[in-house]
Parts: structure tokens; C-alpha cells; sequence
DNA sequence: GCCAAATTCTTGACCTAGTCCAGAATCTGT
DNA sequence: ACAGATTCTGGACTAGGTCAAGAATTTGGC
């Protein structure tokens, strides 16, 4: 497939890519502009924008992608309980989450307290502790009716 | 099926379930027996400590059972990123969970800092907020290797 | 520019945890 | 003990995701 790059914004994602010494394919720009402003989305949302966009990509593309991406740090992947799993690419900073029981819907929150809360437990039992997720649950407006 | 109440503690837990105005069979006194000092079971392990006390028990009396055991607040439901949906019994406290990434190891953990960590978040979204869950994610000792 | 090696993409089968349904069995209050 | 409510069983089904093998694409060295 020939990938044309005659956007600017596709230059930075492909050079995004060679930094982390991932080969640069039509598919992964693809993925990676599909999560640009769209928060939170999962894994059957971006096949169906990359297929609007490309014409079409497999299942497994696109789950080899988001691996990947994953892997290098490039998105984050989140999966509430009793949701399916969703991507975001807001990396690197501590932000958390608050999801709706009724409806699933979910915003980002910043933490009130200081940087990185609770990231110290009491008694962490020899592990090698890298992240403190928090999940913020309850009912968006519309659900509380 | 006759209940056999031939022990104290299955009478408590009988005293239990019709506090909550559940009726009592020996599928549920089981499931609860299943889950006291198993913490983090599934629902795959509970069915096998179940079958081997009682000789037989659908999935689905499974997941019947545990859902209304959690929709009265007698077991909690946690499910990290990637795992499958996991049950305790230590309900009505705050604390939170250390899960290795490499073998699914979880531990209980009360947070270091004080009551009710993070619970404020800063901005709410006119979300009723009722709990912030606290997953603390790394390496086990044996998975750091 | 071109080629071989490495990587990535496609297709299609498969798996697991969990849900839905309808009928049979069991429990509860009277 | 009886009727009504609840619960259990068995079996089909679903969604989200993974596996495997071969075809296609990308990349680095010439």
C-alpha cells in the first residue's frame, strides 16, 4: 500500500513511530489519528474510523496496532470493570477516571490531592509498584433519574 | 434439595441472607462458604469448591448467586484491566487492591494515606460520586525476574 | 534505486467469560 | 400442606478478543 503523507499532522505521527523504531505503515497513522481527540475510545470505534478513512483494515490489525502503541507507550489502555477495554492518548501525565455505572459514560478527572496519590501503599509485598489507577464510579446526570 | 444445617456457621450465614430477605438454599450457603477466607476467587473457582462440597451446581446458579450477593453489598465484585471478574467478602471497608501485571497475584492493601483517598474529585461533572477505586498495578517478586 | 530480511497485515478459525431463555424444582408464608 | 414467588437447570448464544499461517509491505545495506 502506498502511503501518502500530505498532511503535516501525518508527518509528526510517522516520525512518532520511527522515534520508537516501529515501522511506519498507512494503518498505524491511521489508528493513531483516530484516537487524536477521540477520548476514550475502543477498540471497534477505531476500526470503524480507520475503515472510513482507509477503506479497510483487519480485526487483527488493528488489536496488533493498539498493542503495540501500548506496549511503546505510545496510548493508554483502560477497561473499567464490566466495560470493554478503551484507548486514549493522553500519556504520561497521572490523570484518572470517572465512569457512570448506568451508562459507561466517562470523563477525565485530575486528581485533587497532590501528585501521584496513594502511589505508596502501606504494605506493597516485594512488588515493583509502577502505576496507582483510580476509577472514580457513580451516576452521570442523565442516569440518575 | 434438603439444607442441611448441621454446622454454626452455615446458620449464621443463613441468619444472613434472610436479614437481606433472601431465601435460603444450599447453593447460596455454599457459594458463601466458597468465598469465606478465599479472597479474590472467580467465578470458575467458586463453581469447583461449590461442586465439590455439593456434587452439582450450574453456572449459571453461579453467577445468579453472585450477582445478588453483590447487589446486597455481601460480596464486592473487582475486576483489574485484563482479568477476569474476581469476588470477596471483605465488604464495607475502603481498601484497595496490588495486582502484579505478570501473574494476576492480587493483594488487599488499606491505603496509606488517610480515609477515603481521592474521593473528591476536582471537578465532578454532576457525576453522584459513591466510590474511587484504587488499583495499585506491578511486579510480584517472582515476576520480576 | 534494488533486494533480501524483518516486520506487518489479512483471513478465518477459535476461545472464554458471561448472558438469555424457558421449563422444572425448591422455598416461603399462611 | 399449599399456592405463589423465587430459584435452579440445561442448553444455546454473544461479544470481545486471540491464534496461526501465509501474503504483502517496509526498511537498511549495497
Amino acid at each position: 500500500m502506498i502511503l501518502l503523507v500530505n498532511d503535516s499532522n501525518a508527518v509528526d505521527l510517522a516520525d512518532k513511530l520511527r522515534d520508537q523504531g516501529l515501522q511506519v505503515t498507512a494503518q498505524r497513522i491511521a489508528v493513531m489519528e483516530a484516537l487524536a481527540g477521540n477520548p476514550h475510545v475502543t477498540a471497534e470505534d477505531i476500526t470503524e474510523i480507520v475503515r472510513n478513512k482507509l477503506g479497510s483494515i483487519s480485526r487483527q490489525a488493528v488489536y496488533d496496532t493498539l498493542g503495540v502503541f501500548v506496549e511503546k507507550n505510545l496510548l493508554r489502555r483502560i477497561q473499567p470493570a464490566g466495560s470493554v477495554a478503551r484507548y486514549e492518548d493522553r500519556v504520561g501525565d497521572n490523570h484518572h477516571h470517572l465512569v457512570c455505572r448506568g451508562c459507561d459514560l466517562m470523563y477525565d478527572i485530575d486528581c485533587a490531592v497532590g501528585a501521584t496519590p496513594c502511589l505508596t501503599a502501606d504494605d506493597d509485598h516485594g512488588f515493583l509498584i509502577d502505576e496507582a489507577e483510580v476509577v472514580h464510579w457513580g451516576l452521570c446526570p442523565a442516569c440518575q433519574t
